[in-house]
DNA sequence: CCCTATAAGTTCAATGGCTGAACAAACAAG
DNA sequence: CTTGTTTGTTCAGCCATTGAACTTATAGGG
């Protein structure tokens, strides 16, 4: 029962040499690089090849005397993860291959709040069934596929979903979803995605993810793996205390962050009127350099600031990635954050934090979503091969 | 070079179920655990047996029908770890053995705020020698130590320790600790390491560990495993951000935890006199009833459950142990924590956060400074094995 | 007291996977 | 065209695990 363990961790090791070098790696390079030898190497890459995970290039000549070697690239064609996501007023579907590149996305307007789940559901299901038929005809094989949603997840069914209204819904069958018949399936937080998403983007190996949008969200990537807790709740920045008296929060609180940074309480200190174009008129008033607009941007980062001090005391994390509206409202958010966390941060004088944004942009979620699909298989190609020749 | 690591983990495997069984295992009952062959764990057995690091107890008859199995013990003879714990007004020395006893034990009163770092690096050396004679004489090697210092710690230099008045001291070299020549010795942060050893003691897998004492420090612990973070200096909860206007702190900032909930904090608002013995003072009052302290321990109590509910809400952990004098005052800060932590971690509601002392009490640090040496022999028996049958 | 059933521990040939060395292939430089 | 260098493959050998057979030790029943 481990005999076999050991090919298999040396199955994702391999793998994992692939898709993490920066450039096709040779069989030879691969060995040198992981400890094998060249003899395993070669075995395990046929394997994988033989399982439609990796491919072999066109023996290009390279610099350098003696023969020249033959890259392996993570496979264009073969499994494809699909990521979909339900927010409050669209949904998204894309798909990425093994590479992690996006090899097909699609976004359709629908406000959830006017709809039950099972018409979100639904509509999900025919994005998805276009997105199934978009990747096949890339010779793409669909390998499953993740939810995000803006709420908490247990297990397969959404706790809560405030801002969608959702309460106690559950997963959908695969079947329901059309094309996803027979494949896994699952849900997960939104931002907790987002962050899988920014770490495969970035390349960074710990970082705190904070997603602003109508809620907060945030997600912990702790060298290299995503951290979710105990029941896969952690994260939940939005609300921390800021100020134990501070004003009365929806989640029965008070002084939580998202009565500081959240839209709603930016939009109401920036005294910008209530609508769907809050970002941009955020943008537009602090770009314009309109004295309320920034004065609120002060006070949301300096909220902002207060909380992630605390959360980099307590995890010791490096860097924090801004996501979500932040990502477009960076510069006028981060000198009170960088203040804060300079100011309260202890180990800040020896090694500042660094405040980032998002590199995915509003797709983090859905990115992320793809890829944790793609990560199963790249984490246990194993069990990926093996699922696979017993459905042949 | 990775067949033998499929040994090696499976040494480590087995051994991890001889430690952590309640009751001596059978080679069979191993077999049926950790799911590998009787044949397979017979012989990884005999090699740790050779080892000295289990041993076979008297084949004593159990109940049921068919040939009793010889149970496996951790071995009483064999390796012991050190732990060594530099604090601002005692020194003290602990071992323990494989099985996590303490084996043990010596304290010495003496004010590091008087002495510089060398001489207490020279006294904590006698007691050391006199440790490796008390463990050699029980039968018992040595295998290395870990010095547990309240301060940050960066490799292998305390950073900065504010209560001894210490800055950029090097780690001892093993030969100036006298009996320790030529065994691999470490320095940690003492807080961490007290979370480690409740982490044993209790058999918690992830929890929140808080210790009071005139700083206020932490420790975090995740499915088994000490959470360090990048560098090592995860868990400073004793200066997350109570309320961004409070009172300045010699940290730099304002409105630490340590403002409202630490020692010299307590005391003052309890309107108690400065002194060595704050804490039986604060203890007796509160016994008593007395209202100023009865308030101030509500205060304080109120503060750390703010704190505690913002890192709860963000790693989504179940479990708060509190140590050092926070464990002898729990029964005045229990009911402020508990209410504020259901006020304000979102997930509350659903299952609520246990707040529980500290089982190992002022010990903590030492004892899990001490099973740091002898998790790593656990962690790792063959790399042990390897340099024991070296030094041969 | 003997026989049977049951479970623990050991022995041993077989298997799976890794290793190291030898070898063929592909290329650059002279 | 030869030499030197590096890549990839082949193959015998080794190491650890496996499964089955076997021995040992106990309880229970006649």
């Amino acid at each position: 029962m481990r005999q076999r363990s050991l090919r298999d961790h040396n199955l994702a090791l391999v793998l994992r040499h692939v898709t993490a070098a920066n450039r096709p790696p040779s069989r030879a390079e691969i060995a040198a690089a992981s400890g094998l030898t060249r003899a395993t190497v070669s075995t395990i890459v046929d394997e994988l090849i033989a399982g439609g995970l990796v491919a072999e290039l066109e023996p290009v000549s390279r610099s350098g005397v003696g023969r020249p070697g033959t890259g392996i690239v993570p496979a264009g064609t073969g499994p494809a993860g699909l990521g979909m996501e339900v927010n409050v007023d669209y949904l998204a579907v894309c798909a990425v291959d093994l590479t992690g590149a996006v090899r097909h996305r699609q976004v359709r307007h629908l406000d959830q709040r006017e709809h039950s789940p099972a018409q979100t559901w639904q509509a999900l299901g025919e994005l998805a069934d276009q997105a199934v038929a978009a990747v096949a005809a890339r010779g793409l094989t669909p390998a499953g596929g993740v939810i995000a949603v803006p709420g908490l997840v247990e297990g397969d069914t959404i706790r809560i979903a405030p801002n969608l209204g959702w309460q106690q819904v559950a997963l959908p069958r695969p079947e329901d979803l059309g094309g996803l018949r027979g494949l896994p399936l699952d849900v997960a937080n939104e931002a907790t995605l987002a962050a899988l998403g920014e770490r495969h983007a970035t390349g960074l190996r710990s970082f705190l993810y904070v997603s602003g949008e109508i809620g907060i969200g945030g997600g912990i990537v702790l060298d290299g793996e995503l951290f979710g807790g105990s029941r896969g709740w952690a994260g939940e920045i939005g609300h921390v205390t800021i100020d134990p008296q501070g004003p009365d929060c929806h989640c029965g609180s008070r002084g939580c962050l998202e009565q500081y940074a959240g839209e709603e309480a930016i939009r109401a200190a920036a005294g910008l009127p209530a609508g769907a174009t809050v970002l941009a008129d955020l943008a537009a008033g602090a770009a314009r350099g309109h004295a309320p607009v920034l004065d609120a941007l002060e006070q949301a980062g300096t909220a902002l600031g207060v909380a992630l001090s605390g959360a980099v005391n307590l995890l010791d994390i490096a860097t924090v990635v801004l996501g979500g509206h932040y990502a477009e409202l960076i510069d006028w958010l981060r000198p009170a954050i960088e203040r804060e966390l300079t100011r309260r941060v202890i180990t800040a004088r020896w090694s500042p934090v660094k405040v980032r944004a998002s590199a995915l942009g509003a797709d983090a979620a859905l990115v992320g979503a793809a890829r944790a699909v793609t990560q199963a298989i790249l984490d246990d190609p194993a069990r990926f091969l093996a699922t696979r020749t017993a459905a042949e």
